[in-house]
DNA sequence: TCACTGATCGTCT
DNA sequence: GACGATCAGTGAG
């Protein structure tokens, strides 16, 4: 991990338009959070597309309270909860009206790596961010950054690949009982970041 | 490494 | 009132 990364802000203008080309160029690209103990910074290694006509995205049934920051423009945040316990953190996409957007699944650490192993009591290493639920927990991502503007230079914002990306693979979306056969999920081939099973990884 | 299971609760039907 | 874009623990191969 650099010892001093160069972390440049990603401009709205930077971000492609399309999901799926939104999900490929996240790959690579950098999360960061300024937290009470410092900052936290990380590698996406693995995203998802989630489309305006697929069945498996929250925004199928139309635009609610809930879902409304993936009605947004691109580079806005969208938390929601999980299985009544985790924290998933997305970023919209497409132009405004129109609800898609791309789940961050994975990533490897690129600065404070100690504070986000402190916010995964008994975790560490590479359990640290391999999942989406466990990323927002290690990141301090969470309900009060739903909306958030992703490019204005606020505590939670992305930023410019520290290392460019290696060749992506592409697979099916884990964990969906709808729409589960879509080739939608993105990652760095042979990262050792990833989330999911080894067979989907090549 | 994979398959299976329980935990837990906001959101929408 | 049912349903998840998940995770950790367990047990088998």
């Amino acid at each position: 991990m650099p010892r001093d990364p160069v972390l440049k802000p990603l401009k709205r203008a930077d971000l492609p338009v399309e999901t799926v080309a939104l999900a490929r160029f996240l790959v690579g690209a950098t999360i960061v959070h300024d937290l009470p103990e410092g900052l936290v910074a990380a590698r996406i290694v693995e995203t998802e597309a989630y489309l305006p006509d697929d069945p498996a995205s929250h925004t199928y049934r139309g635009p609610t309270a809930r879902n409304a920051p993936m009605f947004g423009a691109r580079g806005h945040a969208y938390v929601y909860l999980n299985y009544g316990m985790y924290w998933l953190f997305n970023i919209s996409s497409d132009i405004p009206g129109i609800g898609a957007g791309v789940l961050i699944r994975a990533a490897e650490p690129v600065a404070g790596e100690a504070i986000m192993a402190d916010r995964r009591p008994g975790r560490s290493g590479r359990g640290l961010l391999n999942g989406p639920g466990k990323l927002a927990a290690a990141m301090g991502i969470g309900p009060a950054h739903s909306g958030a503007d992703l490019c204005a230079g606020g505590p939670l914002r992305l930023a410019h690949a520290v290392r460019p990306a290696g060749e992506i693979g592409v697979s099916t979306r884990i964990g969906l009982t709808k729409a589960a056969d879509l080739p939608l999920r993105f990652f760095e081939r042979g990262n050792p970041w990833l989330s999911g099973p080894k067979a989907l990884n090549r």
